[in-house]
DNA sequence: GCGTGATCATAA
DNA sequence: TTATGATCACGC
């Protein structure tokens, strides 16, 4: 069962307030698909259903997941105290010089033009199959929630292009954070920062905070 | 391995 | 309890 791509912004919001209410074992008959037992093992299964659902082009590029629409979509765990349970992972932490020149042409900026927040229940206590979906949070960052980011993104960014990326913590940045991002901590992937020849590193990711993700939510529902 | 979708699990 | 560092699944 595969829905073809919203054409319109409001086409698409119509269709994420459509699901909004539902839990996500009626979602998943809706689309034939079956809720996983424990998501141990299907970490992105929700993320997937949701593409599906909404028709998203399921193609795992680097790009925003409506591309003619220019609009991301992430769906975003909320606990019982109303906070995100999780970080949000962002795009891949590119190693190439070219890339880290500007926050203006980052991938970090361009996943987050404007993205679709999609909130689920999230609650221990709360089976995965009766779990609620949340109304639809349509987001762009507000001038000061760009230079938030922009500002962190530098900061890493500098220390990357200086060849530090192992000095990197996941504690460093306010708001956007460097994380491991691979199948294991073993995993290599060229840093053409560092001089020399073929230099490798653990592949990592950026990933926004739950404080700055709770802003989000919060501030845009009524 | 790369990039997508994320959450797990243990240390602090 | 929370956040860091590690890990799981999939298409190519």
């Amino acid at each position: 069962m595969s829905i073809a791509p919203p054409l319109t912004r409001q086409e698409l919001i119509g269709r994420a307030e459509s699901i909004a209410g539902l839990t996500i074992q009626q979602l998943a008959n809706m689309m034939g698909k079956s809720v996983p037992q424990s998501s141990t093992h299907a970490k992105g299964w929700f993320g997937n259903l949701l593409e599906l659902s909404l028709g998203a082009n399921a193609a795992s590029a680097p790009e925003p997941d409506f591309m003619n629409l220019g609009i991301e979509l992430k769906s975003i765990p909320i606990g019982d105290n109303g906070k995100p349970k999780e970080s949000t992972y962002i795009c891949v932490t590119q190693l190439d010089p070219v890339a880290l020149s500007s926050w203006e042409s980052s991938l970090v900026k361009c996943k987050l033009t404007e993205v679709l927040w999609i909130p689920f229940e999230a609650s221990k206590s709360a089976p995965v199959p009766l779990r609620r979906i949340g109304s639809p949070v349509l987001w762009q960052p507000s001038t000061t929630q760009e230079k938030q980011l922009k500002d962190d993104w530098q900061e890493l960014c500098d220390m990357i292009v200086l060849g530090n990326i192992d000095k990197i913590s996941s504690s460093m940045g306010k708001y956007l954070q460097i994380r491991p991002k691979a199948a294991h901590s073993k995993s290599l992937t060229k840093d053409k920062n560092q001089s020399g020849e073929n230099k490798l590193t653990l592949p990592r990711g950026f990933y926004l905070r739950p404080s700055f993700t709770h802003s989000i939510i919060s501030n845009n529902k009524h």
